[in-house]
DNA sequence: GTACGATATGGAGGGCCACCCCGTTTTCGC
DNA sequence: GCGAAAACGGGGTGGCCCTCCATATCGTAC
């Protein structure tokens, strides 16, 4: 979230000091993330960023808003390509490839799965713009269109789906080989146990 | 692991106390697990227990230990059922049929699907029974026979489906409704995106 | 350029936690 | 019973998250 220019309400624009913190904190939260993950300890971030635990708390009330504005570009970029994906004349593969495309990003992207999965069920229902809204409004768009060209069976949300790829990149997440096994249990989930060989994504 | 008689050394059996104390500290971890999940206080584990930090932290050097324990009887009877399911006349049948206990059990016992999860990688390379290993080795039977049958593609492992089964209970471990989201994102899982309507399970 | 109100800061402290040290208590073989 | 060995647990250390409030900094109106 860009600190100033904020959702409807004229909020001033930050003060330049908040402004400059914000940004340091942004950067040691980035790096903390990517080394020990989305449990990074926020005082080890505060640190990093030269700053006292206080301003950290001040600026990113929980963990949440903290991952959030951490991967905001990752995932602004995640909708992007869905939003190209969407001409694609083969709806069933666009839509893959855009799951396959998440998973990567969220394999490489320590946390980021993390960020995607926290829907706004707990308490803070002040967000509209979290990731998780808008991986699931991206994708809700490519299902629609795999949907109607009978590319995907019509019972499954993509809900569905984005659980059941974050679900797999938290899971091979610290592995070290993490990125080929999430390709291969992502292949696997989409195309099921059985069939034998075909790539039968397209 | 049955705190006497342990693997192939001759330790002596334990004192009446320790096993009293080691007794109550697995009740109160499966309590307290079963309330807050895996990561339940020990401190508090060792409150309810009524024994000091020292003595829990004694008895099971580390969290993963303790989960073992706790749900050791939990993975035999899940691996009780893989034994019985291997002379099911329809192997890929008998395969899903498993997964599909593994899920509901992971989802009904808050903290299993982490300690199934577990491999050794992380070191106590001294680790035999572990429950990770003990369900792996049921499963492999099971997907054997699978295979035999062709009703598994041959480039998936047991630790694959285990993976991914585990993935998606602990996704959906906090949901209101997990037991019925597990079972959905699992048939989907298993039978892939497409295939319309059809239970390609068996 | 200065003064002043609004805004932002961060050190200190509280509550919780995992883990360990070591003096004390309990058990068990004799 | 007795004494050595085994087990115990209070309390300390250090880490974590989060909040309060006295202080420092910024932006502006003059």
């Amino acid at each position: 979230m860009p600190p100033d220019s904020r959702t409807a309400s004229p909020t001033r624009p930050m003060r330049a000091d908040a402004r400059r913190n914000y940004d340091r904190i942004l950067a040691a939260a980035a790096e903390a993330i990517a080394e020990h993950g989305a449990e990074a300890s926020l005082e080890e971030i505060a640190r990093r960023a030269g700053v006292g635990s206080a301003t950290l708390h001040r600026h990113f009330p929980s963990r949440r808003r903290l991952l959030e504005a951490v991967f905001r570009d990752k995932v602004e970029a995640l909708c992007a390509t869905a939003a190209d994906l969407a001409a694609d004349p083969d709806p069933g593969h666009a839509l893959s490839t855009w799951l396959r495309a998440v998973a990567r990003h969220a394999v490489s992207n320590r946390g980021l799965a993390t960020a995607l999965m926290q829907g706004s069920h707990d308490g803070d229902p002040t967000l509209g713009g979290t990731c998780h809204s808008m991986i699931t409004s991206a994708g809700a768009d490519l299902l629609h269109h795999a949907r109607e060209a009978n590319a995907a069976r019509p019972d499954v949300t993509i809900t569905d789906l984005l659980k059941l790829v974050n679900a797999i990149s938290l899971a091979v997440e610290q592995e070290p080989d993490g990125a080929d096994q999430a390709d291969r249990l992502l292949t696997l989930a989409l195309t099921g146990i059985h069939s034998a060989a075909e790539p039968a994504g397209r």
